[in-house]
DNA sequence: CCGCGATCGTA
DNA sequence: GTACGATCGCGGC
């Protein structure tokens, strides 16, 4: 190690390191929609420097107004506008945060942080000579006070480089002295503070200059001995370079201090705690845990019961009756809920009492309940509680009632928020570190039905109680947001719905897959062979790090534009890039785009799906999740039936494969162009919406208006133009993402297209801007349920950024929108199936379309009520009328 | 063993 | 240009 990292004095450039967390992290918010980057970023520093450096002095130094060196140079940091509003918001946290951590700040009138710092450091070594000081900073400036015993330390360097600067790094970087630093800024000139610097001076002359001088005044002085070719750059810069001078040269004020003064505090834990869980900054409260578990509250166990007798299982019985709403939690051997045996049922109430049944002892006591769970005027609520409804099916018990899932509820309230963990919720909302899965189970190794039961009790009970009090808290958030309607209405409507579903799964043939199986592997070992001897060697054709190799550096092959992939700027080797291989010629790219194709099929769906067949049922039980997309959509995993292949020979041939049982059928019913028409009925764009009306061809319809034609005379390529074009208003459209879609010559060629679509749906237009202009006011969109999404990226300066927040503030609502139309449809269906036809079971939902299976003699009957039930735009007050296509089939090949 | 990046399947 | 999930390779732990 190079450098003692104990230090007597740690100083921080606090306003620019708080300025650099800003624009950093400029998109972090906690789920209210208030910006937290700043803070987040801040507190990072904090704790590090803490961390690491231990020590007893520290000071954090603050801007203050820059009118000093605003009166001598006008320009002087021009290019830093006025503090944003979401850096402003930030401030009061922050100075919480400080004085919590019991950090001294200071200020000086008129002076900036770096002024500050130099002053107290002067300051500190008159009275302790001795001191070891590190200046927390990322700017250079702060340079020219390093010496023996005064270091600067970059927070934010990466993890491999030195992000410490002695006096030896300070020569390596700039070959000047660290006090020359503000001479060297002098002459180069400073970029971030709009110091031009002498005119024709760069770092090799004023390296070269500095060497020899010790200072600018020096220089100056000696013109005359300088080299010509110098002098005559210099000549004339004289005031000037002395001018910058004065603003990079620190100013060292004589503060009235004493080092008590700079001493760091006691910490206040419990109000840093409080603030990381207003803003939402679970890993730090996790951190905090581990230092000081003392400061998080525990959860009272005290009244956590076994069932195990009658006398509590009659007391049990009358809180059910008294509260009427209770938080339910399992405890299985499976996070498979079709899969799981249940080993443990919890049951919490609002007093704090839980109630744990053991069912390893006895399940009498269980079923006891039956009645209750069956009868929906007791409430029940949970975590994730679609899972325990799942497994108490199959142990024979029908959960009715459900009311309130605490992670549906955080979801909604934010659907950006990807950690929906009961710990993770309980550490933000409630403050209270909850016991994990894994400590009670060795990290897992223990199955949950071997936990000591004492242990089970309570960790089940807490699971439950906690469930209980975070629906508690997040309802009335929700309330506060508009977002009841969503969640009663159709989040919490749809849990049972997509219950059904998990358990219902879906038919698929081992038979049909198997033997398509067996065919691609000869296949892809074939094109593998060709692959290997058209390029003379034998690669790993799966990694594209070696694919690229192979093409781009073995073959030579040269492209007209080289595409490199987004993160790491290699060469991609996607499908584009492959098809253009093959255009020119060459064979290799034609078998490869096969060998990908096909890989993918026998890899991703035929090899994968067979294996997860529950023995039990003979079907594939995928998960419906139902909080995992920010814009309102369900998703489909383990395995996702949602993107099994539709296009091509092969395509069609592994949905073969999904079909229904014995005796049954499959209907299907989708939605004929539901983002378009949610677009119309959004924007109220009266040719759209006649379009709809009339049930005219909107591609088409959409070509004639742009290209202004006929309908009649619209060709296959304009009409294929149109549906590109139509796409991209979905997705929000920009002039980049039309060009490479619709491989145009050009992005101006693209704008031209998009001018014409907008000047034709002027009202697509209209609502467009109003859709982005609210967004940035409210800093959130809402679909026609009321659903919200945030949208921090239009906060942003990075015009990439903007762009994107853009997009998804067109896009949300639309396919959001669909998602709240579709959800009703199913809900409705599930109702009426249960009522009219309950052999028929929702089996699977692809976004626009539904596919029921049901006895074959019913399939009309289910057709129509589909056909029926889809029709919601009486619910929502959806003003232009939503088509519906139903078909039949014994197999998912066989829809249209 | 885990996470990330590239790739590719769907709406 | 939107929204997802699964697979594989690969590098780090």
């Amino acid at each position: 190690m190079l450098f003692r990292k104990n230090f007597d004095l740690v100083l921080v450039d606090g306003s620019s390191q708080f300025y650099r967390a800003f624009h950093q992290l400029r998109t972090l918010m906690n789920s209210l929609g208030i910006p937290t980057g700043a803070v987040f970023g801040f507190s990072n520093i904090i704790r590090k420097i803490l961390r690491e450096f231990s020590p007893r002095y520290i000071a954090i130094a603050w801007d203050s107004h820059e009118k000093v060196r605003k009166e001598k140079f006008a320009e002087y940091k021009a290019k830093r506008h006025q503090m944003p509003d979401d850096l402003k918001v930030q401030i009061p946290y922050l100075r919480r945060l400080i004085d919590a951590y019991g950090i001294p700040n200071f200020e000086l009138e008129g002076l900036e942080a770096d002024d500050v710092i130099a002053s107290l450091l002067y300051k500190m070594k008159s009275l302790k000579p001795d001191i070891r000081t590190v200046i927390v900073t990322s700017d250079k400036d702060l340079m020219q006070l390093v010496d023996e015993n005064t270091f600067c330390y970059d927070p934010r360097a990466d993890e491999k480089s030195n992000p410490f600067y002695g006096v030896k790094e300070v020569k390596e970087k700039f070959f000047v002295e660290p006090y020359q630093i503000p001479d060297y800024l002098a002459l180069v000139g400073d970029t971030s503070d709009n110091i031009p610097g002498a005119k024709g001076v760069g770092p090799e002359i004023a390296k070269n200059l500095l060497s020899r001088f010790r200072t600018v005044e020096e220089i100056f002085d000696s013109l005359e001995k300088i080299e010509p070719k110098y002098r005559r750059i210099l000549i004339g810069q004289k005031e000037s370079v002395l001018m910058y001078k004065s603003l990079t040269k620190l100013k060292v004020f004589d503060m009235d201090i004493n080092p008590e003064n700079l001493e760091l505090k006691k910490i206040d834990y419990d109000t840093i705690i409080e603030i990381f869980r207003e803003l939402e900054f679970s890993s730090y409260l996790k951190e905090i845990f581990e230092e000081k578990p003392e400061k998080f509250s525990k959860i009272d166990k005290t009244k956590f019961y076994f069932v195990d007798s009658q006398e509590r299982f009659e007391e049990l019985k009358s809180k059910i009756e008294k509260y009427k709403l209770f938080a339910i939690d399992t405890e299985t051997t499976s996070t498979n809920p079709v899969a799981a045996e249940l080993v443990g049922v919890s049951i919490a109430f609002e007093d704090g009492s839980a109630y744990y049944f053991d069912l390893r002892n006895s399940k009498d006591y269980l079923l006891g309940l039956k009645d209750y769970f069956l009868n929906p005027e007791y409430k029940k609520v949970g975590q994730n509680i679609k899972y325990d409804i799942v497994v108490l099916k199959n142990f024979g018990l029908e959960l009715l009632g459900v009311s309130d899932d605490s992670m549906i509820l955080a979801w909604i309230i934010n659907p950006d928020r990807t950690k929906l963990n009961l710990g993770e919720l309980t550490l933000i909302y409630l403050g209270h570190k909850s016991t994990e899965y894994d400590e009670i189970t060795a990290g897992g190794k223990i199955p949950f039905q071997n936990v000591p039961r004492e242990k089970a009790k309570d960790y089940s009970c807490e699971d439950a109680l906690t469930s209980l009090k975070l629906v508690q808290n997040l309802k009335p958030i929700a309330n506060q947001k508009g977002l009841i309607l969503p969640y009663e209405k159709i989040e919490m409507e749809i849990v049972p719905v997509l219950a059904d579903m998990e358990l219902s799964g879906v038919k698929v043939s081992k038979e049909v897959l198997h033997s398509f199986g067996e065919t691609l592997k000869k296949i892809i070992n074939e094109i593998s062979q060709e692959i290997y001897s058209t390029a003379g060697v034998r690669f790993n054709i799966d990694s594209p790090q070696q694919l690229s190799a192979v093409l781009f550096e073995k073959l030579k092959i040269q492209l007209e534009e080289v595409k490199r992939t987004k993160k790491t700027k290699s060469y991609s080797t996607d499908n584009e890039v492959l098809q253009d291989i093959a255009d020119r010629g060459y064979k290799i790219g034609e078998l490869l785009l096969k060998y990908r194709t096909l890989k993918k099929l026998l890899s991703t769906y035929i090899m994968p799906i067979p294996a997860i067949i529950n023995p039990r049922t003979g079907r594939v039980h995928p998960s419906f999740n139902q909080t995992k997309t920010a814009t309102g959509r369900i998703s489909c995993s383990d395995p996702n039936l949602q993107n099994i292949p539709a296009k091509g020979e092969e395509g069609s041939k592994i949905r073969e494969a999904f079909c229904s049982d014995e005796g049954n059928i499959l209907v299907s019913a989708d939605y004929s162009q539901i983002e378009l028409r949610v677009m119309a009925h959004f924007s109220g764009d009266t040719l759209l919406k006649k379009a709809f009306e009339e049930d005219l061809d909107i591609h088409t319809e959409v070509a004639s208006a742009i290209l202004k034609v006929p309908r009649e005379k619209v060709g296959k390529d304009e009409r294929r133009l149109a549906k590109t074009v139509n796409f991209g208003i979905i997705y929000g459209i920009s002039a980049h993402g039309l060009k490479t879609q619709a491989k145009l010559d050009s992005r101006e060629t693209a704008q031209k297209i998009i001018d014409l679509y907008f000047e034709r749906f002027q009202a697509v237009r209209e609502w467009r801007n109003k859709t982005i202009a609210e967004a940035e006011r409210n800093g959130f969109v809402r679909t026609i349920s009321g659903r919200i999404r945030y949208v921090p990226e239009l906060r942003s300066e990075d015009k990439n950024i903007r762009g994107e927040g853009e997009r998804k503030a067109v896009n949300t609502p639309i396919q959001g929108t669909s998602a709240d139309i579709m959800k009703v449809a199913m809900i409705n269906i599930w109702n009426r199936l249960k009522r009219e036809e309950p052999k028929a079971k929702i089996v699977m939902q692809i976004h626009d379309q539904i596919i029921v299976e049901c006895p074959e003699d019913k399939a009309d009957s289910v057709s129509k009520i589909l056909q029926e039930e889809m029709r919601v735009e009486s619910f929502f007050g959806f003003s232009v009328p939503l088509k519906v296509k139903v078909s039949i089939g014994r197999n998912w090949a066989e829809f249209e």
